[in-house]
DNA sequence: TTTAGGG
DNA sequence: CCCTAAA
């Protein structure tokens, strides 16, 4: 799906402030989504002449409007917005865009589609030199201010979902209310007009937005051709005066309109269009007939797949498409009888339109685009109350994914650096061997210090290092963590290789790394086996010789000593074999290193607990742990919890088990009686205390042998 | 990143 | 202690 991204700059003009300064203020910028170019929707709202309009907008009030009173104002509903692309010229002038510009950004976008660009700019206002204090309490530029924010909140990140429902349902009403006009026999289309530039001059942006409110007899968004600029811009200027808009704009969105607006007197005609009307069997005369016809203007492009498109996409979101007897489907306008898959005349259609419209203007083939229409349509009816799927045009669509996944859990840091650790595994060998210098010779392989890659019978890959420690070249597992810190961006790149899914491949390498971030202190000498399947995906090819296990001592000396710096190490997981074929789960997880509490480090834990409180353990952590590195907060709440079972079992640490010598001190008692305070004054119900007696009995607390001990 | 919980 | 979901 497309996103555009522009500002919407919203041209008004401050009021009041004594001196009828006649400031034009040039507020504001919005982002908006391209996609809105085929939404009606009634933008006034977001002019806030009201001045209280801007809650509206704001993602929290999404339902007010709709579940408000049936016409709140029927004004507001009763404006459509339209989207228009247009050229900004230097004076502020709008001048909407050709046709073919309309395409080239069309392709743009579609070669471009991975990219999400939105941007947003810097409100500025222009003219606004004679200023006097009560200006700045203009309700106007207050309200718009504040308009403006919450429409960068709105747009900002997941925020964007709340604004498309809430257009979801404003689109629906804009269309009852349209039909519900049209029925009455009034031909008012009056519209306001989204302005969207993307050819703007600006440097530090190519996407410019401008949100004007116009009126306009058009109620189909298309562009205005700009074979006649001084036609249009006559049009523009004259906008101020749009006399037969049945709804006279009011206060400062009268003056806006003196800036700039683009306003076309033609109208289209539908009876031209009467009948069934296939697209693409018409020839480009033909289609710029129906375009004509479908948008009230001439087009000079000669594509006859944009043509269809765009007819198909203006006559999909044509009021008085939906509204008519006709519907639009397949390239064809069709008598609505005829199809009773889109029978419904309420907002389901109006909103699959859209979705038609929308679904059209991602797909290049004709021929997935016009399955992909009749899918869309012929789901209609259920998809109603899903409309987190209304605007999903493919599988690049971040919206989509977002939505889907209610909470797609990002990738934990630990996970991400096992993933990147593959990579970065031989050129961590690299990087070793020009620090040394080896001989100079870069390129010879032989002065290289790397791990070796043993390949071995069975399809594994190996990946060793030779120790000298024990003796006689002994292989113990290499591992190099070189980026210990963030994760370079491009790993989920390097993910999209894999062709089993990503989260697959994540797992897959996860388990068939098996390594683990550890001390030093646990030192195993098992060996790390690498699934192929599951890594070559992510390794550069090898630039060392596979057979080459003579490295120098000294290079080896250096290789460990700098693995040690890392404090890394691998955790022998030596028979955890092929994932791909055995994906076994294998719960054995042996326990890293263990560091047993000591009293002090209790202490201070409850002393932390009763300072900051429970639960805030990365100030504890910080503060009253600050010495002791290799106490996370995590293991700071881990023991809390374990305090808490113990402080709560009745049977305090007595019994059994004294066969060994007490290798750990039970917990003082004042202790336990402190924890019990804590808890109690922080509300701190031990888990359940059933549970905490089984723990004391048998089973283990917290992943502790006994609850009761240090 | 941090917190909360399950394992 | 490990792992992860959720925030």
């Amino acid at each position: 799906m497309k996103l555009l991204h522009g500002i919407i700059q919203h041209l008004t003009r401050g009021r009041g402030c004594g001196a009828e300064s006649n400031q034009q203020l040039l507020i504001q910028s919005y982002v908006c989504v391209f996609e809105l170019h085929v939404v009606d929707f009634p933008w006034k709202q977001l002019v806030g002449v009201e001045g209280n309009d801007e809650a509206k907008l704001d993602e929290s009030g999404v339902d007010k409007t709709s579940s408000a009173s049936p016409s709140p104002s029927p004004r507001q509903i009763a404006d459509p917005v339209v989207y228009k692309l247009v050229r900004v010229q230097g004076d502020g002038r709008l001048v909407p865009a050709t046709d073919e510009e309309v395409m080239e950004v069309e392709d743009l976008l579609e070669g471009d589609k991975s990219e999400i660009r939105i941007v947003a700019d810097d409100r500025q206002t222009v003219g606004c030199t004679s200023n006097d204090g009560s200006s700045s309490k203009n309700p106007l530029l207050d309200g718009s201010e504040g308009l403006l924010q919450s429409e960068n909140a709105v747009v900002d990140g997941e925020k964007l979902n709340a604004r498309l429902e809430y257009i979801e349902e404003m689109l629906q009403k804009v269309k009852q209310e349209e039909r519900l006009r049209l029925a009455c026999g009034s031909p008012d289309h009056s519209s306001a007009y989204m302005i969207v530039d993307w050819q703007c001059s600006d440097q530090h942006d190519k996407l410019h937005a401008f949100d004007k409110k116009l009126q306009s007899k058009i109620p189909l968004q298309e562009t205005v051709p700009s074979s006649t600029p001084g036609l249009i811009d006559g049009h523009i200027n004259q906008s101020g005066s749009v006399g037969e808009c049945s709804k006279p704009l009011d206060g400062p969105v009268e003056s806006v309109s003196s800036a700039s607006a683009v306003c076309t007197s033609s109208k289209p005609d539908f009876s031209k269009l009467k009948g069934e009307i296939c697209l693409d069997n018409l020839s480009i005369r033909e289609l710029h007939e129906t375009f004509k016809a479908t948008f009230g203007r001439d087009t000079t492009v000669k594509d006859k797949q944009w043509l269809k498109r765009r007819i198909a996409m203006g006559l999909t979101n044509s009021c008085d498409v939906s509204t008519s007897s006709f519907i639009f489907r397949n390239n064809k306008l069709v008598k609505k009888g005829e199809e009773e898959s889109c029978k419904s005349v309420d907002g389901t259609f109006a909103k699959d339109s859209v979705v038609g419209a929308v679904n059209d203007s991602c797909r290049d083939s004709p021929v997935s685009h016009n399955s992909e229409m009749e899918d869309r349509q012929i789901v209609s009816g259920k998809r109603l109350e899903n409309p987190s799927m209304e605007y999903d045009c493919g599988s690049d669509d971040l919206l989509t994914e977002q939505r889907a996944a209610k909470r797609v859990r990002k990738p934990t840091r630990r996970y991400i650096e096992e993933l990147s650790e593959v990579e970065s595994r031989e050129y961590s060998g690299r990087l070793l061997s020009s620090a040394k210098n080896y001989g100079q010779d870069q390129t010879s392989p032989k002065s290289r210090v790397m791990p070796v890659r043993n390949v071995s019978s069975d399809g594994r890959a190996v990946v060793t290092r030779l120790d000298s420690l024990g003796g006689s070249g002994v292989q113990v597992p290499y591992v190099s963590r070189v980026r210990r810190s963030r994760p370079r961006k491009n790993v989920m790149s390097l993910m999209r290789f894999h062709p089993s899914g990503t989260g697959m491949a994540a797992k897959l390498v996860k388990k068939a790394l098996g390594v683990r971030n550890s001390q030093r202190d646990n030192e195993s000498g098992g060996e790390v086996l690498i699934a192929r399947s599951a890594s070559q995906h992510f390794q550069q090819p090898l630039t060392t010789a596979p057979g080459k296990d003579a490295l120098s001592g000294t290079g080896m000396v250096e290789l460990e000593q700098k693995v040690e710096l890392k404090h890394t190490d691998s955790s022998g997981d030596t028979s955890d074999d092929n994932i791909v074929t055995v994906p076994t789960a294998k719960g054995g997880m042996r326990r890293k290193h263990h560091r047993a509490w000591t009293l002090g480090e209790v202490m201070k834990l409850v002393d932390g607990v009763s300072m900051y409180g429970a639960g805030r353990w990365s100030e504890i952590k910080r503060l009253a742990f600050a010495s002791i590195s290799y106490r996370t907060s995590v293991d700071l709440k881990d023991k809390w919890r374990n305090l808490l079972r113990a402080s709560f079992a009745q049977t305090p640490p007595e019994k059994g088990m004294n066969s060994r010598k007490h290798a750990s001190m039970p917990i003082p008692a004042s202790i336990l009686l402190r924890v019990r305070e804590l808890a109690k004054m922080h509300a701190q119900v031990p888990p359940n205390l059933s549970s905490s007696k089984l723990a004391s009995c048998g089973g283990r607390s917290v992943y502790e042998t006994r609850s009761g001990y240090l």
